[in-house]
DNA sequence: CGGCATGATGTAAGCGCTTTCAGAAAGCGC
DNA sequence: GCGCTTTCTGAAAGCGCTTACATCATGCCG
């Protein structure tokens, strides 16, 4: 049993099949024809030997890492498993590896975690690289994509995301038109999120559209999550503030409120209708089922590494691929739910 | 801008900051004293140049990648990201990158993708991998650490589990003690997975415990998903066996049980009491509130690394871990649920 | 039958770092 | 001041691959 320190290495099995290094480096490779009875002697090495080539030398004389980085920040969150479900789908078809680095803010960067020197590519969510580390790839070139969230003053980068005004659009009009419902609380993402932009924004066209005027009071700011949405939600009901629908902001956020709500002996959606964004697996499982906006979280995955391979092939990207969103109609509205999500519980 | 091709090496920071390579090595790494102003200087020139450190070169001559693979089959599941978020936020505060490969059964591996020689260490999580590349791996005594799965004959890999045959005795006794369950259909996992395994032996003890006759018809082959455990259901009902509770195996089994007894109009608890196992994110959110047991599975998560990390630095793992579970109890087994899951809605 | 494509293989020069080893500089006691 | 140790720094040898280029048989044409 061969010790850690003697792994065998490609001369090894150049030794082994009678030939050089290169000859067993170009059919490893395959890009360069080796007469087939020699390529059949070095595979038998390789294989006697269980030679497997190491990355890092390969990398390093070739100059390419074959494999591309997923920078995100909110591994928590319903939505992640999603995104993440797309990305290793699209990848695996293309060969590459993923390697992933989540942000935490807690902990000091020393060496840089992820970059030019050990990947292909970026693939960004949101804001979890600062626009200075941004800005350096950006300048010497390296490939990029973001997800959610459109590339900084002057830079061309290449984005997926989603129809986030329409959906919410869509989720506020139907409140008003089929519930009548006139004081609608808006409770917004992380300040700078530009989803939660978006989605505010599509909540005041659907007010505007609908002659209701914008009341500031009923705007609350929370941060994508469970907790801050509770806290927010009790903050508005202990201030007295009037309503009778919620707009949760996501998915997460909507079970805060539904918490707060059901503390609060509110009826949902009698008393409060409430409505989410994103379609995570939960929503159809809560009760009431939860009405919210279908994103297509794992399509963004895989649009954004088809993008990503694009200019890792040196093609040019789309710079913009919108996502369709689509109104999924539960109980949390006020509906009765005929039809539809036959999978709800 | 420099050209991609163009970007600066080690080299070119030793000669902007008047020192050899080596010195600016050793002041990169830290394992070397430096003059205090060189290496200032050096730093200096390094922040000017933007250099960054080629990963590959690194590992190639320092024989160490620096980063710890995890190798995972089932990216779906409710249970995933509990997982994940544990062994990131572990990995952090050592320094090491995380490379993770989820082993999707249908894409053949050409070229190996994780192993000794693109990282320093493995974590495997149930039987994502095939047996003999584990072989290999331990036969060139590559740090391995698994999650929920005992190690082959023979091979001494530490092992992070938890304790599943404790949590199956604690949900079925209570189904027998506290609501008279006798007729409990248990919910299988896949065959050879370590869990299911050990939550039959048991579901088995505790009927034995309380002299209720082991009964083969009430036992349903799932896959710990929605999916099949909704077939089973379905099955198990269009043959009409007769039954009063359902251990499902895991929370994911469940949802798919709640949907099969919901279709057939069967109340959860009163015809039949429903639990699950791992307390992953929804099972507080469903309808009622999912009876399971608490798995501490991103704690799991953070143990393995932890374990990897001994390895790592040459010093002696635990064989084995186990991770005590815990019942938590809402409604979907008959009881109220006073008191306990504040959080529940 | 000589000259020349042609295609398979070998030779060797890196890729960009780390690290050993040796040398230079500096401090010390006598 | 002389030899000694003690620090710091530089030269250079790899790490294990890829690949441009050279080499060497072939086969083919005129």
């Amino acid at each position: 049993m061969p010790s850690k320190s003697s792994l065998p290495t490609i001369s090894d099995v150049a030794q082994r099949a009678g030939v050089s290094i290169a000859t067993v480096s170009r059919v490893i490779n395959g890009n360069t024809p080796v007469v087939a009875e020699t390529a059949q002697r070095v595979r038998l090495a390789i294989k006697e030997l269980k030679f497997v080539p190491r990355a890092a030398a390969q990398v390093l004389a070739s100059r390419k890492t074959n494999t591309i980085g997923l920078v995100f920040s909110e591994i928590r969150g319903a939505f992640f498993p999603h995104l993440l479900k797309g990305i290793e789908a699209e990848l695996h078809s293309s060969g590459y590896e993923l390697l992933i680095y989540s942000t935490h803010s807690d902990h000091p960067i020393q060496r840089k975690p992820i970059g030019e020197h050990n990947t292909d590519g970026l693939l960004v969510f949101t804001t979890s690289l600062e626009l200075e580390e941004l800005e350096r790839l950006y300048g010497i070139n390296f490939p990029l994509v973001l997800m959610h969230e459109t590339p900084p003053q002057g830079m061309e980068i290449p984005v997926i995301t989603i129809e986030n005004k329409d959906g919410a659009v869509m989720l506020v009009s139907h409140l008003i038109e089929k519930h009548g419902r006139r004081r609608i609380v808006f409770l917004r993402g992380p300040e700078g999120h530009e989803d939660s932009e978006w989605r505010e924004r599509g909540y005041r066209e659907a007010l505007e559209a609908h002659k209701i005027v914008y009341d500031e009071g009923l705007i609350a700011r929370g941060e994508f999550d469970e907790d801050s949405a509770f806290e927010e939600m009790q903050k508005l009901m202990a201030a007295g503030i009037e309503f009778d629908a919620v707009f949760a902001g996501d998915d997460d956020a909507a079970i805060g409120v539904y918490r707060a709500l059901k503390m609060a002996n509110r009826i949902i959606p009698d008393d409060v209708a409430v409505v989410g964004f994103d379609d995570v697996q939960f929503a159809r499982y809560i009760s009431p089922g939860l009405t919210t906006i279908r994103a297509p979280i794992e399509e963004v995955g895989r649009e954004a590494v088809r993008q990503l391979i694009c200019l890792l092939n040196g093609e040019q990207a789309q710079r913009l691929v919108l996502m369709r969103t689509e109104l999924v109609i539960r109980e949390s509205c006020g509906c009765q739910n005929k039809g539809g999500g036959e999978r709800d519980l």
